[in-house]
Order: structure tokens, then C-alpha cells, then sequence
DNA sequence: TCACTCTTCAAACGCATGATTCAATCGATC
DNA sequence: GATCGATTGAATCATGCGTTTGAAGAGTGA
């Protein structure tokens, strides 16, 4: 059967198009207008194919977020055949590369994903709020694990402490990475994904290795 | 001379209600609607007292960031008075904890506008961009020079990223602290400046110290 | 050809926004 | 006590938003 080279269907162009602007623009700022205008669509097309703009994000998101998620797990899987203590550097790994790589997706427009879900994790509106823990929170858990697995000597609290700051850093990185071009005057270039992704993974993984600091210890023995 | 027990000036109580509306919910979602009415001001006093919205969230901003970089800066010149290599933990305990410690703010409405900073970092529009760099640019300059002489074997690329990333764990950090309290099950109590200080300062510490990846050196070469 | 469903379209809906207007009011100064 | 600038107040402006509507088009099977 010969693939018909046809324009793309319009829920098709809608989502293209929503994924462009809320990742330059941010979710508020950016209307269905502006949507509909890029995806040569009609303003009620949207509400239409989706039902309203909420549920577009929604679809926008799922449709990286749900094989980021699979590619995740795969990766995860593979590390956690070994025996105690787990590699810290691999499950690190397979957290922080199939995100960066997203930026490399075959249709040539995951950076700007990437760029949105960076975004996403810093709106304030209640619904996104709702959905992040929906869509990584399992996923999320799992990591959790077996960081925990890759640490034994680590109390469980300053895991998911670090596991924030790493979240931080990572998300910081996704979310803007032109901003450190230009911070750094052309200096550090973010186009690179292996060498970024090195560079976070040394980073990270350093903070997660890093000594208890002074008291860690007196406030868990408290809280158990 | 007794000090007069008065209602805030108006533009005081906007600066306030202001301050208050944009943490909880951000820049673009909060309206000048809401602003003057928990100020109990009229709509129109912002523009009269400010001239316009970004006008009034420039200043809710400046108010606030501007004695957060003289302390910055006065921590820092202190521990800069030593010889080479600077302790790298003081030149960071310089950078994170003033910005920390704004949650205890005196008037105690410190925490809302640190989380505010956090939200303002990951805000899309043309207008925070550029005020980011205006207010924090210069500090930032100065911090950079302190870390290279805490790091001396870093090569100045190297250093620059790791600091993308400390500034990501500490604005994630900053932006939501509940969130970390809901995503751990309440096992992670993020009220206590002190002892979150010392973890985020853990963190990056070692995260700054972290080995060199493979191929750093070698790009650092080829840029030179 | 007819009827039927899926999709597109232009227009309008109701509502909220930031900004502006101009009269009313207040407070200090002469 | 009158005057005048500074401040407040209520109403209104134009604009843009997400959503809805009802008619027109396009394709399909009977």
C-alpha cells in the first residue's frame, strides 16, 4: 500500500501547531486564535476535535509524555536486572536521557516539547497541577525505588529531597535551552544532547552522592 | 516621635495584595481586578500610582530583589577577603541562603514572595525576560568570578553549566515549596530554612565538585 | 437521487481584561 | 476659610478571550 502523501488531518495540525506556540508562549498566553491561525484551522475546530482547550493541552502532552514514559521504564528495567546496589550513573541515565532526547525526535520538532513540558511544570493553574502528578507519577515512583535500590545508605527523606533538586535542575534545562546561551555569552552550547546530557548526569549524580548533611540524620530518626 | 499606627499608603498595600496574588497564581493569571480589590484600592489607583500592570510587578519585584543582592553581595565580599581557592561552600552559602532566608522576611510575607521569584524564573513573556538579567545580571557576574576562584581546576564552560543547574534546583525549590511536601506523603517538611539550606547547599556543593565528564575537556579545547 | 454523518465555516455570544476618563473628594498651604 | 495639587471613585473604552451556534460543504451507502 503507497503511504498517501497527504496533508496532515486537522487534529493532527492543531496538535502540531498547540505544541509550537505553548512552548514558545506558555499555556495562558497563547489562545485558541493563535492555534487555529497556525494550523490553517477554524477557530471552532478545536473545541470540535477536543472539546476545549484544556483537553488539547491534555492531548498535546499525553501524546510525547505517554512513550517518554514507556522509553523511561524499558530503560529502567534493563538496569534493574542487577543485583544490589543498583548503578546509580544508569538509573540516572534512564531518567534524564530519553527526556533529552526527546529534543531529537524524528519529526524535528521535540525541542520544542521539551520546551513545553519544562514549561508545564511551572504554571501555577490548578489543572496542570492535577495532571503532572497524573501523567509522571507512577513512573516517578518507580525511579524513586530504585534510586533507593542505587543508595542504601541514604534515608529515604534526603532521596526525595534530592530527587526535588535533581527534578530542578532537569527541568531548568529542558525548559529553556537557549537561556544559557545566551547567559553565557555563546559560551556554552546546548544544541549537543549526549555531551548536555553528560554533563547533567555528572552533576546530578555528584548531588545524589553527596555527604548527609550536619542534623540529617538526628530529623529521621525523629520522624520514624 | 510616636510612630503613627496608620492604614498603609496605598501603594504599599498594592505593592502587598500584589505580591500576594502573583505568588499564588502568576504573572499573567492574576488581574488588576483582584489586585485592587484585596488591597481594597480602586481599580484604577495602578495606574495611577504605577503607570501600568508591568509597571507594578517591576516594582513588586525590585522592592524585594534589591536588598536581597546587596546581602548577597555583602556575604560574599566577606568571604572573597580570603586567598585562592575561595571555600566553595561559603561563596554558595553567599548565593542560596539570603535568597532562602527571604521566606523569614520580618514583615511575614517573606514566603510568598520567594515563591513568587520562582514562578517569575520560568514566566514566558518578553517583559520578565528582560527584566531577569537587569536585576540579577550583575550579582550573577560576581558570583561566576568568586565560583571559578572556589573551582580553579574548572574550565570556565564547565563552571557555567554547573551553575544552570544549581540556579534550576534552587528555583524549583524556591517556586513551590508545598509541592514537595505533597509529593513525598508529607515526609519531607520544607518550613525549616535551616536544615533545607543545608540540603540544597549539599546538593550543589557536590554537584559543582563533580568530575569532569568524558569530552568536556576535549570541547573545551576545540572552543579556546 | 436521496438521506445521512462527519467536518468546516463565519458569525456571534457572554465575559473578563488593562487602560482611560472626568468628576468628586481630600489635605495641606497660603 | 479659600485654593490648588494630589488622590480616589465609578463608569466606560476597546480588545481579546473560550465557547457556542446554525448553516454550508463533503463524502458515503442505499
Amino acid at each position: 500500500m503507497i503511504q498517501k502523501l497527504q496533508t496532515p488531518t486537522t487534529p493532527h495540525r492543531l496538535l502540531d501547531a498547540a505544541e509550537a506556540l505553548l512552548a514558545d508562549q506558555g499555556v495562558d498566553a497563547t489562545s485558541l486564535r493563535q492555534i487555529t491561525a497556525a494550523a490553517e484551522a477554524n477557530l471552532a475546530a478545536v473545541n470540535y476535535h477536543f472539546g476545549s482547550k484544556e483537553a488539547l493541552v491534555d492531548a498535546v502532552l499525553r501524546r510525547r509524555i505517554e512513550p517518554l514514559n514507556a522509553e523511561r521504564l524499558s530503560r529502567l528495567e534493563a538496569v534493574e536486572a542487577d543485583d544490589d546496589p543498583l548503578d546509580l550513573e544508569a538509573v540516572l541515565e534512564a531518567w534524564l536521557v530519553p527526556a533529552l532526547q526527546l529534543r531529537d525526535a524524528a519529526d524535528g520538532h521535540g525541542d520544542r516539547f521539551v520546551r513545553l513540558i519544562g514549561r508545564v511544570y511551572s504554571e501555577p493553574g490548578p489543572h496542570l497541577r492535577e495532571l503532572l502528578p497524573q501523567l509522571f507519577g507512577e513512573v516517578f515512583e518507580r525511579f524513586s525505588r530504585a534510586l533507593g535500590r542505587a543508595l542504601p545508605g541514604l534515608p529515604r527523606r534526603e532521596l526525595v529531597w534530592r530527587m526535588h533538586f535533581l527534578l530542578g535542575s532537569m527541568i531548568h534545562t529542558l525548559a529553556d535551552p537557549a537561556r544559557i546561551e545566551t547567559f553565557s555569552g555563546g559560551l556554552c552550547n546546548p544544541s549537543d544532547t549526549d555531551a548536555l546530557a553528560a554533563r547533567l548526569l555528572a552533576f546530578v549524580a555528584a548531588g545524589m552522592r553527596a555527604p548527609l548533611p550536619a542534623g540529617a540524620l538526628d530529623d529521621e530518626k525523629a520522624s520514624s
